[in-house]
RNA sequence: GGAGGGGUAGCGAAGUGGCUAAACGCGGUAGACUGUAAAUCUAUUCCUUCGGGUUCGGCAGUUCGAAUCUGCCCCCCUCCA
């Protein structure tokens, strides 16, 4: 495809690893990557300000196309000038497709040929999306990158499930494609496949051949175990494109984002770090903190004395674990900015790493001080 | 002074003879969370050396058995004088 001011310059690759540094051009501006992209479901990365996610140095942010259809419907977003003016962030959104919502919101949707319908789960109203009526929805919201109609496939799954979801997967990325129309606004496919290496491969090379403007790797943490989503990722990043941007989906955790990058990833989401920040927890230097704690009531040192974020720079473990304690908003809001300012800046390490052809080193480094086995 | 009502675990509140160490809620403590149905959910919350021990205002009874029945006492609330 051909869009305008749409491309992803790669300006160096890790000697040792596939990590790559680059700078991915979009409508809304320039942004490096690797990068990872906060999730503002429904036009709001929940407690933030637009600016001071920004602040965090965030490039991409998402939407949902399920939760913005509902809620205020793409009409109104249209009418405002597309997502990034109706929110006013400051730099390029990205939406995701509601293929994940197939698999979140399993028990209220039916999959055919066809599409999708959902018993929405706000009144339970019908819902269809076929991947033509998500492709208008998303032009509509206008975010910089749309998402293709995927079904985001549950772990475990037999092998005949995943071949027949992953083939309709890609007979929606083709139907997705060809009524796409908007020339500043890049189009991702996804690939499915599930754990087998033979149907990750296909999905990858005929996505290819349909030549979207990235490529995403889904079905990736949804509960599977950890080797599995770093091979979901290694059977298919080799018949990915070089110079197309490649997004993993729904990863978050440091050791899924740090392997990520070194498996030649662009791009990541997820909402667990404004997620455990709303319940608590804090993703540090050191490992993770339950700021919740008795043992923090009269902490008066910063939750990461290496976090640079506004939170660790103003403010106590005491003084957060109170306003949690209080259920102040405020609170909320300073613990969901550390979250994400510290991902955000531990890839800002990884893309300075990646230059000096020290990845490996810098994610081990990383790795070993943070400690928790589950990276998260 | 008279007439009612009531005192149950940190708090609120069920229970009114055995299945009750005592529902439920709050509070407390700990944990989970991965393309957001998530300011949500889970576990735990009398003591314990895990054998058991001590509880339902207090004391004394009835009973094989009492938070539950009886008597007296203490305290609280409402209304009338």
């Amino acid at each position: 495809m051909n869009k305008e001011n749409f491309y992803l310059e790669i300006l160096h690759v890790d000697k040792k690893t596939k990590a790559r540094y680059g700078i991915l051009h979009t409508p809304h501006g320039d942004v490096e990557t690797p990068m990872f992209m906060p999730v503002g479901t429904v036009g709001s990365v929940k407690t933030l300000s637009p600016e001071e996610v920004k602040a965090c140095g965030s490039g991409v942010i998402l939407a949902n196309t399920y939760h913005i259809h509902l809620r205020p419907g793409e009409d109104i977003v249209d009418k405002a000038g597309g997502i990034q003016k109706f929110m006013n962030y400051p730099g390029p959104m990205l939406t995701d497709s509601g293929g994940f919502q197939v698999f979140s919101l399993a028990e209220k949707r039916n999959i055919t040929e066809e599409g999708v319908t959902f018993k929405s789960h706000l009144n339970g109203d019908k819902i269809f999306f076929s991947p033509e009526i998500v492709m208008d929805i998303e032009q509509k919201i206008g975010a910089d990158i749309a998402m293709s109609l995927d079904e985001c496939i549950k772990y475990p799954a037999t092998y005949d499930y995943v071949k027949d979801s992953t083939l309709r997967t890609l007979r929606w990325a083709k139907r997705g494609i060809a009524v796409h129309t908007r020339k500043d606004q890049a189009l991702f496919g996804i690939v499915q496949g599930g754990e087998y290496p033979d149907l990750r491969k296909y999905c990858a090379e005929e996505l290819v051949k349909m030549d979207f403007d990235g490529y995403a790797i889904g079905g990736t943490s949804i509960g599977e175990p950890k080797d599995v989503c770093f091979k979901m990722i290694d059977y298919a990043v080799d018949y990915l494109p070089f110079d197309k941007p490649r997004y993993l989906m729904g990863v978050g955790s440091l050791d899924y984002i740090l392997e990520g990058i070194a498996r030649g990833i662009d791009m990541m989401d997820c909402v667990l770090p404004t997620r455990i920040a709303r319940h608590g927890t804090l993703m540090t230097h050191f490992g993770r903190v339950n700021i919740k704690n008795e043992k923090y009531k009269e902490d008066f040192t910063p939750l990461d004395p290496e976090c640079d974020c506004y939170t660790c720079k103003n403010y106590t473990k005491a003084y957060l674990r109170h306003l949690y304690v209080v259920n102040e908003a405020f609170g909320q809001r300073l613990l969901s900015i550390h979250n994400i300012r510290f991902l955000i800046s531990i890839v800002e390490g990884a893309r300075e790493a990646i230059k000096e052809d020290r990845f490996e080193e810098y994610k081990n480094e990383i790795l070993a001080k943070y400690g928790d086995k589950r990276g998260f």
